[in-house]
DNA sequence: TCAAAAGTGTTGCGATTACACCCATGA
DNA sequence: TCATGGGTGTAATCGCAACACTTTTGA
């Protein structure tokens, strides 16, 4: 939830760019706008125009254990979404905001996918869809649907460093994941 | 798609109603927020932070012959959404996003509610979804399937000033939509 | 009586749900 | 050999799409 102020001369996505960096020392990550909160009295000080955006970054351990590279960012750090402490101001709204647009575009935007390394088996995908949806789905039923979709492409590989028997993995084919969906307005 | 400044002891949202009201006499009308748009470059004299909206009206032909109340307004006029004049800036994306985002959020705001008057026939409501979607829709379908929703509330009153067959009138349930769609996320 | 729109059912198909067991692997 | 998760099929139900004619009314 950490924020800060956009330059002067700096497009706003840089900034969310910068700032995102400065916390965790992460580039190149997914993002999307969310939403613009502009109360007189959302703090303190005054008038703060926050303009909201979320980022998604792949499920992997050794992203979790970067660490802030300024020093005013030092105080950051991770949570789990379902369990984060008391936030400041009006940043909870923000969180359950993002939370549930981040539902209604799991249907539409290959949102699951940025939370996924580009190989991932079916097992990691659904684990994503029910943390996301916040709750736990069939798995017959969902690997059916998935593979009925066509967007997935099959590898010939399986996963390594496992205790048990090792899974396929499986990539995301994007044209087809947007093509699927861009005409796809249910009512 | 005009837009103005936000004063500085103004909520965004009253702003909003405000310029609604200086572009047209409108009051009192549903409006959600959009997107924000803050390019560098997309006016010229600088960067202008625009926080979008749109705001849905009753279909009715007095609202249409509403004028602007102030003189720096007075160029405001109405244009049907498929059939719009070059727009100055970014405003044709502008519009086309929200075009966009009004299709989604049909399925689970009153967003044709919001452009009917209080009572209102099937196919009045048909025409909205039709004009959203921009497609037609089988009437026989439509209406087994918003009746079987089961949050439209049948009137015992029919249509008046019709030169054929008068069809009933329908009112909206408001909470039982918000009940059907608020856990209702798809994938 | 005519023009215009209101109103109405059925069938086939595809998608969704519910549900439980054997398999492969590495430790 | 055991613990762990991988992988698989079927039947019942529900929702959706396609499709055309009769009824009502005011002019």
């Amino acid at each position: 939830m950490p924020g800060f102020f956009v330059d002067n001369d700096e497009e706003m996505e840089d900034a969310v760019k910068r700032i995102l960096y400065e916390n965790t020392g992460l580039k190149d990550v997914f993002m999307d706008q969310l939403h613009s909160f502009a109360g007189l009295k959302r703090h303190p000080k005054g008038r703060i125009l926050t303009v909201a955006y979320y980022a998604l970054i792949q499920l992997d351990n050794t992203k979790l254990k970067t660490k802030p590279v300024t020093n005013y960012m030092k105080q950051a750090k991770w949570f789990p979404v379902r369990n984060v402490p008391e936030l400041a101001f009006d940043h909870k709204q923000i969180l359950d905001l993002c939370l549930e647009r981040l539902q209604r575009r799991l249907a539409y935007k290959p949102i699951a996918f940025e939370l996924l390394p580009e190989k991932f088996t079916l097992t990691q995908l659904q684990l994503v869809y029910e943390s996301i949806l916040n709750k736990t789905l069939d798995k017959r039923n969902f690997r059916k649907k998935m593979q009925n979709y066509g967007f997935l492409k099959e590898l010939d590989e399986v996963q390594t460093g496992v205790a048990y028997r090792a899974a396929r993995l499986y990539k995301l084919d994007k044209r087809k994941f947007l093509k699927h969906f861009q005409n796809n307005v249910a009512f």
